[in-house]
RNA sequence: GCCGAUGUAGCUCAAUGGUAGAGCACGGCUUUCGUAAAGCCGGGGUUGAGGGUUCGAGUCCCUCCAUCGGCUCCA
């Protein structure tokens, strides 16, 4: 006997291997045909599933429950899976989960898929909807079910099934088992049939390597999603096309902030006048911080040695992450020209015309490096483009040359170790807005938020270890206030460890005396954080603060990281009160993380629409008629003598159009000049969000804006009704 | 780096394989106006670059470059 007790405290008896269906038929057929799932005891499950012999709590779940919705969005997977099989048969699935927002299924496949099929297979899918089939499950023993699975020669599948947990292998039909229906291996769970799966839409495919192995074959990815019913899906499609206009792409070319220049280079950051406005503000209100909490200036050069690099261990470990190395003499442009020539043709019997060049350069320029190529196993007898090529390899690794800097703390560790130090000095904390370069692979450059060029806020502590833990605190504390000034609530706080792999350096012990300082560290903050494994730096284990940009997708801003690695690479020291040498713990920190990246959220955190604090304009002096005009020039020029970012609209363009202007710029302030003004000394201020706060003589407008600079405000001034919104 | 899509004036976009266009922006002139767009006129292009097919290519094909979306990576 089953025993179902109802949400509104009714209860229920059943025989034993009712159906949750059943339940909820006999309950009311509306809610039996309105409910694609059923929480049982607090577990989603699918309505086909049964009870016997126990009692339960039991809630019927629509379409508009979320986890009902995951569901639904894993059964449009199936169909869409059906329709793309129905269209070409010799589709192999591969896997197809839900996911946030939506679905997506990978299928290997040759035709490549693009958005004008996306209508046709919809169409079908439409149709296998329509056709209202069960989502029928069946199990089999896992035996079985493998010879199955092998029988229909989808390795993928069987390669899932090997994956899979348990001693049966479980199968959805959509439609009758036995019919000759489409089926596919899947654990579930299900709505009860396909006219249950609600309003979808295909939105995309991409690329998509099996396993997330780049070394495997690439698969298509098709990603969809499900709503309850069209009016939803439509919002959804809306709020998605919302969301892009704050794109800071967009808004940086819009309100001419930043720009990037293919003749410049992928991934490398031109500052605009009114972008840099906003840049060197944020670099002012940290160095500002930054001496009040003892932090001491320093500069140091965008190149190094590689053997600075090497001590360090970023060279040759982040090798192809780095542009490659600059040499000192005529020897990188060489060995460069002779790489070239050996590419040329590589399968090249005798050599070819570049080969021939270059080998008479070296003779020409330098019999020592010939020799030393040979060495190395070059050949000059021709056709050996390979074994030459490792040969120039290994001599520019081991040639000594200068790198961009990929990281500061290398030279802040010489900083550091340039003179003795004493446990009174600590802890010396050395900033720097420091510019580094990565070679970022080509497909991940995007916009300021992943750049080959950027700027660090950086800063490193040197510290003794009973230090650690407070200052790893204060530098969390300073990143959170740095959020917080700018109302940037919306962020994660993720705990990077070293987890296994080979990618880091360092003995264990020193990872598990650093990893539990840095668990302190954010306890003693008072803050959540996740904990991932295998997020660590190659160094030591950190805290990152992560924000999401305007299509959903996380990126890192500031981060504090704890290093017992380095000083002892750098041979770092200080005199304790004992007398003795001590090795000082480092930290890397920097609040902002990149000025671009951080930048680049900024401008979709504000939809370009800056704090009055921050904004390249802060207020644009517009001119009513000529009649006002030298009264504009004076407004202009006193607002400007006080320090506010101003600029002047003297042109014959009506008063509306000049508004316009200035508020489609997101200027915070419109001061509307006319003859009334003219007559009463006075300024007629306007926000950007249309509130008209009336008559200020210059005075008391410079006063009122400057306070609210200086306390870098988040909203614009009022009325006496209140804020004007941002 | 991989898969796919895209690339036309400063910006947003048109143009059956058959004379490259519009709006905004820009320049000139007229207008001097009170809170989100005055009017007229004008200048702007090796259609991302280079090859190919064709009588003829923005349009079809190839290579490269760049951008976008995923994947992978991210000190």
């Amino acid at each position: 006997m089953v025993t179902v007790r109802l949400p509104d405290g009714r209860e229920v008896q059943h025989p034993d291997g009712v159906s949750l269906m059943q339940i909820l038929q006999a309950i009311g057929p509306g809610l039996a045909k309105a409910a694609v799932a059923a929480r049982v005891n607090g577990e989603t499950r699918e309505l086909f599933s049964t009870l016997s012999n126990t009692t339960v709590e039991l809630q019927a779940l629509k379409l508009d429950d979320p986890a009902a919705l995951q569901m639904a969005r894993h059964s449009t997977a199936h169909v869409m899976a059906e329709a793309i099989c129905a269209l070409w048969p010799q589709t192999k699935l591969v896997y197809g989960p839900p996911v946030d927002g939506g679905f997506y299924y990978d299928i290997d496949l040759d035709h490549k898929l693009t958005p004008e099929d996306f209508p046709r297979i919809e169409e079908r899918m439409a149709a296998i909807v329509k056709e209202d089939r069960p989502f029928t499950r069946y199990e089999v023993p896992r035996d079985a079910g493998m010879k199955k699975l092998v029988a229909e020669g989808n390795d993928y599948k069987v390669d899932n099934a090997q994956r899979a947990d348990g001693d049966v292998l479980s199968f959805y039909v959509t439609g009758q088992p036995n019919s000759g229906c489409w089926e596919d291996l899947c654990k579930g769970p299900h709505v009860p049939s396909t006219g249950r799966i609600g309003a979808f839409k295909i939105l995309q495919v991409a690329g998509a390597y099996h396993h997330g192995d780049a070394n495997k074959k690439q698969l298509q990815r098709v990603y969809g999603t499900t709503f309850p019913d069209k009016k939803l899906l439509q919002a959804h499609l809306d709020q998605i096309e919302e969301a892009k206009k704050r794109d800071h792409r967009k808004i940086g070319q819009e309100l001419g902030l930043f720009t990037l220049d293919a003749m410049v280079g992928t991934g490398l950051v031109l500052w605009k006048p009114r972008g840099a406005v906003i840049r060197y503000t944020l670099e002012n209100f940290i160095r500002g911080e930054l001496v009040r909490r003892g932090y001491q200036p320093v500069y140091t050069p965008h190149i190094g040695r590689l053997e600075l690099y090497r001590t360090s261990g970023h060279f040759p470990y982040y090798k192809d992450s780095q542009y490659p190395p600059i040499f000192d003499n005529d020897t990188a442009r060489f060995l460069n020209d002779l790489w070239e020539a050996t590419v040329e043709r590589k399968d090249a019997a005798g050599f070819n015309a570049g080969e021939q060049r270059a080998l008479q350069r070296l003779d020409d320029l330098d019999p020592e490096i010939r020799t030393t190529l040979k060495t190395r196993g070059f050949s000059d007898e021709g056709g050996k483009a390979d074994r030459n090529q490792n040969a120039i390899r290994t001599m520019l690794a081991e040639s000594d040359g200068y790198l961009l800097k990929p990281m500061n703390c290398p030279m802040h560790m010489r900083i550091y170790g340039s003179e003795p130090r004493s446990y009174r000095d600590l802890p010396i904390r050395l900033a720097e807005f420091g510019t580094v370069y990565r070679y970022e692979q080509s497909g991940e450059v995007n916009g300021l938020t992943r750049v080959r060029g950027f700027t660090q806020d950086d800063a490193h502590l040197f510290c003794t270890p009973d230090q650690v833990e407070q200052e790893m605190a204060d530098c969390v504390d300073l990143t959170r206030l740095v959020l917080k000034t700018l109302g940037m609530n919306d962020y994660r706080v993720r705990i990077g460890l070293r987890g296994d792999g080979d990618k880091f350096i360092g003995a264990r012990e020193d990872w598990d005396q650093a990893e539990e300082a840095v668990r302190r560290a954010v306890k003693k903050a008072d803050m959540s954080a996740t904990e991932a494994a295998g997020e660590a730096a190659f160094y030591g284990p950190k805290i990152d603060f992560i924000v999401k940009d305007c299509i959903g997708r996380d990126w890192q801003l500031g981060t504090v990281q704890i290093d017992y690695n380095n000083p002892k690479r750098f041979n770092l020291r200080y005199i304790g009160d004992d007398n003795a040498e001590h090795r000082p713990v480092m930290i890397h920190r920097a609040p902002f993380g990149s000025l671009e990246r951080f930048c680049g959220i900024l401008i979709e955190h504000f939809e370009g629409a800056f704090p009055t604090w921050l904004a390249p304009v802060q207020a644009a002096v517009c001119s009513v008629s000529e009649k006002s005009e030298a009264y504009a020039r004076d407004v202009f020029a006193l607002c400007q003598q006080a320090g506010l970012r101003v600029e002047l609209d003297a042109s014959s363009e009506r008063i509306g159009a000049k508004i316009r202007r200035a508020t489609l710029e997101k200027t915070p302030y419109v001061l509307v000049i006319g003859e009334q003004e003219v007559a009463g000394r006075s300024v007629n201020v306007r926000t950007r969000s249309g509130a008209q706060l009336g008559n200020f003589t210059i005075p008391e407008f410079l006063h009122a804006v400057a306070q609210e600079i200086a306390e870098r405000r988040l909203t614009l001034l009022a009325t006496a009704s209140g804020a004007a919104p941002g």
